[in-house]
DNA sequence: CCATTTTACGCGCAATTGCACACTAATATT
DNA sequence: AATATTAGTGTGCAATTGCGCGTAAAATGG
């Protein structure tokens, strides 16, 4: 953790460079430092999310789609972004805003907030911006897996998250997937483990990502934790994606070939029970996971971008339904 | 208002700048523009704060006077800002942050707001985050000035608001000050005034600055409307300070010597009955005009840093009311 | 206590940026 | 139609910034 004074210092450089637009050398002349230690700070204080960019995107929401999905799978809400009509390199970080509002809105003093892993929570996380909604307890809801990017994991995500919003941060120090549903079994009854667990569930929002369960492209195959051939079967048997480690089928029902059992975390039905599940995905690749993850009856808010929404409702439409 | 294109185009450019750090040059390439196009694109963007500059300062607030402040003057909340150990240059612009973190925790999806002028509200909307809280109508409190700085008055800030949190605007369309008593009671019976007034009055949230009457530092003489000695006389017959131009004296009753009649905006009462007031003021100068103001039993929340917070608290006990 | 590693600092130069100025195209004015 | 006016664009150069590298100070550890 940062020095108050330290805090300060960058804070105060950040605000001197980027508001006030000074140059480098004034500010350095004004406190009494070098130049090159003025760019210094600057590169830390960026590192470290002491100042941010918030970019005002215009944003435009897809209203009529957004109705058409909360109708068809009995969403309290959803979010979809209408892409800008240039590139659409930025639309996860786009999407992630729009989730970062929904949760900046939803988010009071006193609650509880529980997150999963993978790279749309992190952008959403990213996106919140520093302020005081206080005091947020923010628990993570599955165990650790030592990914190729660990800044997505679960634990991680729930440090940024509690250090943005001013909160605590709860951790369930467990690995993701465990060898054994007896392993898994023995792991859940550790006491640090349930209570962590427990506060999971007791959760006011859960803020989690469909995984689809693609070789190329699956934090879990990146991880090590199971092998192209491991998804291949699993794909075979029926799972389509998954949402906290919890892979489900199609029809939205829990995917019973056995890998659910290994994983230290919270289940479908925990998430069913909170009461705020937000949601985000996009992407062609998701499209199948999605409309599985839709289907659990486990989100409440879903947050992604027109082109996802579309197919997804073209897909439920046209019934196509065969694997 | 801007197009969604450029807008979309600023915000790509601020985007790729300040988040993905690339160089100008390379933005130009990949967009097919030329560098000074981009240059320029940037500058703009800063200027349409398409981009914001948010900082993370270390917000320490100081709990204990904020408790006493509440005691000592009825108020639902305090916010004193414990002031950085290094310069206070930023202390207004810090304490505009922590006012409108709690504007940001405070306003809902469908409320009313309404405003007044001055450098501190400035501030607090200046600091105030692009989101989409939504659909918030913001209300102009009082009427319009001619102020040295444009950018402070009251319907400037009613537009910047509502722009920031993408509600829309309702201007008070009126002189701030009229000649007389008589006069401003026609302009009031005008329908357009009356029904904006109306609407403020309605308003869940109000957002004034507290004013001294220092001819040096008081927008109304910066403004003309009131001369050196004009404000020398209020002085003398009581007045200590004014929210939405609303002169009271050091116990907080309203000022009788006849200014307050001649302004069209919302009176003291009217305000006493909005449910949210919050009102931030800082500097040694503004020390018993804010004593006035928070016996005036018109503000919910106040707003400062610690060296105001202390000074009144001080000016409270020692019962040095004489003026 | 000294050797070794780590951390912090600032010089100097190449890359990048800010901006004055000149130039062109579009629009308004006579 | 001719001319003034304005808005937009690109060139060139000075100012500013980014960063590799050598040096010194502080931490580590035997």
């Amino acid at each position: 953790m940062l020095d108050y004074v330290e805090h300060d210092l960058l804070a105060q450089v950040a605000a001197m460079y980027y508001a006030e637009e000074m140059t480098q050398d004034s500010i350095a002349n004004q406190l009494g430092l070098s130049r090159v230690k003025v760019y210094r700070l600057l590169k830390q204080a960026r590192q470290e999310q002491i100042i941010q960019f918030v970019i005002n995107w215009p944003v435009q929401r897809a209203q009529e789609v957004e109705a058409r999905l909360c109708a068809a799978f009995g969403l309290r809400e959803a979010l979809v972004l209408q892409p800008g009509s240039n590139d659409r390199s930025h639309a996860l970080a786009r999407v992630g805003q729009l989730g970062a509002r929904f949760l900046e809105q939803t988010l009071h003093n006193g609650m509880t907030m529980t997150v999963c892993l993978g790279r749309s929570t992190y952008e959403v996380i990213h996106a919140v911006r520093p302020g005081f909604q206080g005091r947020v307890n923010v628990v993570q809801a599955v165990g650790s897996l030592a990914l190729a990017a660990p800044e997505l994991d679960s634990a991680s995500l729930t440090r940024a998250l509690a250090a943005k919003v001013g909160g605590t941060a709860s951790y369930l120090s467990a690995p993701m997937v465990v060898d054994s549903a007896e392993a898994a079994e023995v792991v859940r009854t550790q006491r640090d483990i349930q209570r962590a667990l427990e506060m999971a569930r007791q959760a006011d929002i859960a803020l989690v990502g469909v995984g689809n369960l693609d070789p190329a492209t699956s934090e879990f195959s990146k991880g090590g934790y199971l092998s192209a051939d491991d998804l291949m079967e699993i794909r075979a048997s029926g799972g389509v994606g998954d949402m906290s480690a919890q892979i489900f089928t199609a029809d939205g029902s829990p995917y019973t070939g056995g890998f659910n059992e290994r994983v230290i975390g919270l289940r479908l039905d925990d998430l069913r029970a909170i009461s705020t599940v937000l949601s985000i995905a996009i992407g062609e690749t998701k499209v199948r996971a999605v409309l599985g993850a839709l289907r659990t009856g486990v989100v409440d808010v879903f947050c992604t971008d027109l082109d996802t929404a579309t197919a997804v409702l073209a897909e439920v439409t046209t019934g196509s339904l065969a694997r």
